[in-house]
DNA sequence: TAAAATACTTGATACAGATCAAGTGTTTTT
DNA sequence: AAAAACACTTGATCTGTATCAAGTATTTTA
């Protein structure tokens, strides 16, 4: 159903690309450079107008923006790219951006001492990804960040987070909405991980968020649950099969 | 070491009374009028004087409020207080305020099909207490909450709480770090239920926070860790003797 | 297109923590 | 002050999920 490759087309992909001039240097080698300066300063405007289409819907959804206030903060991000497996932030690190994932899939996670990961959260299209806590105390981070899918980024510093939110009061407004939506879905995964069984816990995040199930690998599921990847599958089967 | 009695003396009961009149008159029934009408009105002012203490001193350590944001804010917030055992919130009802704990101890918890309870959080002087999405989608809540000791409280609705944000964006900001911080003790308490042993749990519980070790009863401990009252009794005897 | 790496499945066994049961303390109520 | 209710402890047993192991798919890399 839905591809997990990243990117729907090559041509799309050049208008998103960052480096869209050496990709263009090796992808498309018209031999005319004329026409290859035409393009480069076409996709320098499409690149822009494109990066922030995701994020301006996503959050005038909750807010109204002005053209003078969407303008102003276009200028704190940073577009960025990264490929699959490639790491955002490693244990250890101080995590230096609150990033917005207009395209592709994050995965943020912690290694136990057996070396076990354990999911903590998922970002994809729309959706903010940090570790709020090493980002806000500036203090070294004891979770991983990585791509699970090819994604591009939009990042802002810890600096430009607050100057933003003192600058743009609807932003403050709309991270405040944010973090309350946040609350509400962390303590409903709270309360399934304390009351449920695994069988329910897998039965209610299957219905409560489909798309998940469909997109992340299953062992990154089960780890997300607090399970482990034998026991996914033995309940996907007995799911399957019995029900 | 800490009394869960809830009020430091009967004196200063009076004064942090919301129902003053009534219990002036049933407790201290001087037989004279006119002392009576003078004690009722200083009962009032040093109610209210009282009464904002807590609240003041917690939003101010995060943002400043001039005194005609903190008159205007006042306006919002009714007292009520809560003899232990009675209930803020019933499983079913709508939850139509966002309380601060002046002074008491308040639970939030479900109870599944089996009837077994499962703590969700606890608020002490200092904290906030609602189930959030009831609160703000005016759905039913599925949570009940109760008092666990006498509790006394300021409690603002949905729409006081809008408008409050809205005319005073101190007030919007001091929420949006406050549902930041919850984010992220939420998301540790999230990691240490799906990557800890119950020993681990208790131990880290018991280290980042003692004083809810101590003035929370142990069964209610247990169930807030997703433990049976047993088998943390028998943690507690396995720390207190082996270690 | 083959080889290597990774993801998923299935089976046998082990164990942490739940459940059931029957105590003993400690509050609360009357 | 007695009785009832509730909180905590301890023991015996059971069970859901983890662990270990050895497969078969599937995806990635070369």
């Amino acid at each position: 159903m839905h591809g997990s490759s990243g990117y729907p087309s090559a041509v799309q992909q050049q208008w998103r690309d960052p480096d869209f001039n050496i990709s263009i240097l090796f992808k498309y080698p018209h031999g005319n450079h004329v026409l290859l300066a035409v393009a480069c300063i076409c996709s320098i405007q499409l690149t822009f107008v494109w990066m922030f289409e995701v994020i301006f819907s996503h959050i005038q959804e909750k807010v109204q923006l002005t053209k003078e206030e969407q303008a102003l903060i276009k200028t704190f991000f940073t577009p960025k790219k990264l490929r699959k497996k490639q790491y955002l932030l490693q244990e250890g690190d101080v995590c230096r951006y609150l990033v917005f994932v207009e395209k592709g899939l994050l995965r943020s996670y912690n290694v136990d001492e057996k070396g076990v990961e354990h999911m903590i959260h998922f970002a994809w299209e729309g959706w903010w990804m940090s570790d709020t806590y090493s980002f806000l105390s500036a203090e070294a981070s004891a979770y991983n960040i990585d791509a699970v899918e090819d994604a591009e980024l939009l990042m802002i510093s810890l600096q430009g987070f607050e100057e933003m939110l003192l600058k743009v009061p609807a932003m403050e407004r709309y991270f405040r909405i944010l973090f309350q939506n946040n609350i509400i879905s962390k303590e409903r995964r709270l309360i399934s991980s304390i009351t449920h069984s695994a069988e329910e816990k897998y039965t209610q995040l299957a219905a409560a968020n489909p798309h998940m199930i469909q997109r992340i690998p299953q062992n990154m599921i089960a780890s997300y649950l607090g399970l482990t990847p034998e026991t996914l599958s033995r309940i996907r089967k007995k799911l399957s099969s019995g029900a």
